[in-house]
DNA sequence: TATTTTATATAGTAATCGCTAAATAGGTTG
DNA sequence: CAACCTATTTAGCGATTACTATATAAAATA
């Protein structure tokens, strides 16, 4: 006599589901959000949850995709390969300061920042897809710039990871993409005046 | 009946166990240190920890004011006042890149690093000592060269961060200091040749 | 040596973690 | 309309989280 019927809501939207996740993800990292935070955002129950993503590190991934699809810098023009370095990796850097400074709370980059994570596999699956951006500007570099591409990959991939960082911290928009100026700045300098290869 | 008497090992010592948390933390970050690692490590129970120490933030305090005494960067040193910036900074950040990436295991700026912790009582806690050493680059910049004194201080932090970070993720002792060496060039150059002030 | 104090050990708390078995509703197909 | 399949529901799994009440052993004091 219970007429107390079990209530069920018609399926749910699994990219809607990704697009909430990206954004928790992004926002607070992997570790730090729970399952729970997951389902009451997206407004489902646990089963429902693992139906769709069979686990919270594949609906990392599929997060992390969607990122880099939508958000992630557009490496192939910035770094075309006709484009001088002098003017192409101050252009790099601006851009990053600018994607990692604008919206008020989804701050930073989520692929480095993702890189941070406690857990193995989600790390790991960062360290795949942020590797493929450092060597996209590996890459351009050694065609570009053989001689000493290395260390300038590397002063360029120390900044964009200082920048990622200072933006999670709260940095402003102004001030994130001034210093990205300044970096910019420097790299043109150097480049047109031989630079690092010059020290003893 | 029973000869098994109750075992207890004499009062351990306080100060090691800070100095074992602290590796701990340095290593792993605030959140991914649970309890069970803490008092596995120091060899001790759960009640003697609390005894002790109180809370687990307040023995991340206590770890991280011990990391700012034995590890930090000399600051007052580095940044003496009659000491001029296109050399000073330089040396900042190279003596930086060489404390971060030189334990093989203990990477990075535990400070800078604690920052990012997912709980809000031991992020304010690295934030407030963080925010003491960017305070002390800001003060010795304005005394010195107030002209643009903001910009470069937020280049630094940023280069600074980038540095922790990278030194996390992996990047050798070698790479690291050379990407400090060529940021210090480009402060170096930009001090002597008039700068930030300069653009439009 | 007898008493008191302190810090240990045993054993457990409630809450949360990622995840799942069993039951049932909605949507689709015959 | 009846049967079926899929995606949802309720409910709860074992493990782990930070933390603690109680009891007892070691150390300090009288």
């Amino acid at each position: 006599m219970n007429t107390k019927t079990r209530q069920r809501r018609p399926a749910f939207d699994r990219e809607a589901g990704v697009a909430i996740a990206q954004a928790l993800f992004h926002k607070h990292g992997y570790d730090a959000v729970s399952l729970a935070d997951l389902t009451d955002a997206m407004d489902i129950k646990p089963p429902s949850f693992y139906a769709a993503y069979g686990s919270k590190a594949a609906l990392f991934e599929r997060a992390m995709r969607r990122y880099a699809q939508e958000n992630a810098l557009p490496l192939n023009e910035l770094l075309a390969p006709d484009r001088h370095p002098a003017e192409a990796l101050p252009a790099l850097l601006l851009a990053a300061a600018e994607q990692y400074g604008r919206d008020s709370v989804l701050r930073g980059c989520m692929i480095t920042e993702g890189m941070r994570a406690d857990d193995p596999a989600a790390r790991g699956m960062a360290e795949h897809l942020g590797n493929r951006g450092i060597q996209a500007i590996r890459d351009y570099l050694e065609r570009v710039h053989p001689q000493g591409a290395q260390a300038l990959v590397d002063y360029v991939v120390v900044t964009l990871r200082g920048l990622s960082a200072s933006a999670c911290n709260g940095m402003s928009y102004e001030r994130l993409t001034e210093a990205a100026r300044t970096a910019g700045r420097f790299i043109a300098h150097e480049l047109k005046t031989g630079g690092p290869t010059t020290a003893s």
